[in-house]
DNA sequence: ATCATGACTAAGCGCTTGCTTAGTGTGACC
DNA sequence: GGTCACACTAAGCAAGCGCTTAGTCATGAT
């Protein structure tokens, strides 16, 4: 699954560890496992991240910003409030199934960061949130969307599409970009105007 | 957490792992945690479950069957499609509030089945997903859902409902009951004719 | 009284864990 | 040519792991 050759040491061994948690989980995976797969000594690790720790937190922080990101640049592009709730849930979802590894290691290995590290997270997964929320509250304005609860149904959107990392594998009947198609057009159909 | 006092020694062995799994994960869960809290010595736990991977087996059989009996039980009693789909989707997502510590077991330690294990609790996954769909189906036959893809449809129901246990937490502001309400309506929304 | 049964414990076996320590080889700079 | 910084390895430490073994003790049948 990894990259076969990457020259910077630091993205080896965090795309290493990437598929080892992917794979067992962040418990059952030994530094000596992600050393190995990014071809080095177990100690070899230890000269760019301090701990097993430090290395998912790392996977966590770029995880959720590029999630962000890629989500703000589609709201931002898009003509209408219903164009940008299509294109950012459909695009979520598509993130997903396309990154499901790095998905479901953002989502399912959460509790094992710090204190810190976890607040941390939790900041960016706010800014995500809010993102959803605000286009909602622009589509109810414009008339484009009826809405009983704004963060109920921005939470259920976001449950939709993370959801898809959960079961997403390649090789499915569904391709990650009928994914897309199905999951944008479903989150309209949530706020139509009835 | 656990039940101060249940009489069947294998059933408190079941809490007690329960527990310790949803609070740490299965990997990071210890027998000797799992036996302390069930007030017994390491050695103990192995006279009721043969392997630390039979008692998250059992956890997770046992969990599923009683999603899917509830789900079941719902769905029987529901007078329209319409008033089934909201019933079961609220009802699920309730129960995925309620038995939050158990749905995370069951959606998130999956990987760390046997072969045999993960194949069993498959099946009965399945079951749940058919219970969903056919309840789709009877709305579309009945004239009163419009529908692009039921198992499409299906699965981002269940998706929305079963993510409710990775954000759930007791004292939240939103509670069990008003997950069951917000989220049987969101399910009818997403089905109504246009 | 004797014995069988089954739930349980004390002790510990063999192995693996995250991480450290001490040392090696290489390339840049003066 | 010397040296200094840095990426890296071989070896291993202390602790913890899942699970087993050998034996204790209460209970109930004979």
């Amino acid at each position: 699954m990894g990259a076969p050759e990457v020259a910077d040491t630091s993205v080896r061994i965090m795309i290493a560890a990437a598929d080892a948690f992917a794979e067992h989980g962040f418990s059952a995976t030994t530094t000596r496992d992600i050393a190995s797969r990014a071809g080095l000594s177990p100690a070899g690790v230890y000269v760019h991240f301090s701990s097993k720790e430090v290395l998912l937190f790392e996977l966590s922080r770029r995880g959720h910003m590029r999630a962000r990101d890629t989500l703000v640049a589609s709201a931002r592009e898009a003509a209408s409030p219903t164009d940008a709730l299509r294109d950012i849930i459909g695009g979520f979802s598509r993130w997903h199934a396309d990154h499901h590894q790095l998905g479901r290691i953002v989502q399912f290995e959460f509790r094992h960061l710090s204190p810190e590290h976890r607040a941390e997270v939790l900041d960016l997964r706010k800014e995500i949130d809010t993102v959803v929320a605000d286009i909602l509250r622009a589509g109810v304005e414009a008339g484009e969307f009826e809405v009983d609860d704004v963060r109920t149904t921005a939470l259920a959107l976001l449950s939709m599409a993370i959801d898809v990392a959960r079961w997403y594998q390649p090789g499915l009947r569904r391709t990650p970009e009928s994914i897309e198609r199905s999951y944008g057009d479903l989150a309209v159909r949530l706020v139509r105007r009835g």
